[in-house]
DNA sequence: AGCTTGCATCGACAGACATCGATACAAGGG
DNA sequence: CCCTTGTATCGATGTCTGTCGATGCAAGCT
């Protein structure tokens, strides 16, 4: 159940924070928006929000799908989709499967939309 | 120009940081979503990557559409996006219009983003 | 083995989105 | 004034995506 994630993993040409600071080229960019699409959904965002902020760091599909007035289904896809994202990971116990956060990819997003101290701001 | 960004804005339901701490409800995700999505396509991450990288603070649109093999409504639609989205504004001096970075913005998104101070890792 | 419960996958469908060419609008120059 | 150049909007079109019910698969129980 361990899909590697595009954006936490070290990769040849991107390696450096900020996209504020250098312009990303096309392939680098086209990889950042795979991530930030996955975020791009009402539904997805509160998933990511209860797995992440829950006490242990896991959550078990059976506590997030009733959080949602939404069938069982849509829920296993969205959740497919930000694995895919390398945003959460999953593993099953018995009957039951358990989701938890990526720490590395969140972090990485974070880096990314930080500017470097005091970006030059129009300076007017 | 100057649309006012849903996430920049302080808001009444949501004032807090880390998406990853506290559980979002459907309100808070929905607007940062709403924000996650206009940057999940990679012509507008590279925009803004162009936008927020420029020295000055500033950009002409005219210097923005010949970096991409897309027609100039395509850009205009992925400008208009980025703005409605709060992560740009723009202002048109003369016959040119300038595009530059909404910082706040993007601080924003990386505080949502960022962890309180080593988040339970599932500690194994 | 059969039953039950939890989760994922499949196929279908409506609505959303990226893209284009054509066109409209804004501003400056002849 | 018209003409040109820069940018936004419009309408059409093909593709992608969120959602569902039906179904499949995994694991535990009896």
């Amino acid at each position: 159940m361990s899909n590697q994630s595009p954006v936490a993993r070290s990769r040849s040409s991107a390696c450096c924070p900020s996209l504020l600071e250098t312009p990303l080229d096309e392939d680098q960019s086209a990889e950042l928006a795979k991530v930030f699409k996955a975020l791009g959904d009402p539904v997805r965002v509160r998933l990511l929000s209860l797995i992440a902020s829950r006490a242990g760091g896991e959550i078990c599909v059976c506590d997030l799908t009733p959080a949602f007035d939404l069938s069982q289904p849509t829920i296993s896809h969205h959740l497919k989709l930000l694995r895919q994202a390398g945003l959460i990971d999953s593993e099953r116990r018995g009957t039951w499967v358990y989701y938890r956060l990526v720490p590395e990819t969140t972090d990485r997003l974070a880096a990314i939309l930080t500017r470097p101290a005091g970006l030059p701001l129009a300076t007017p």
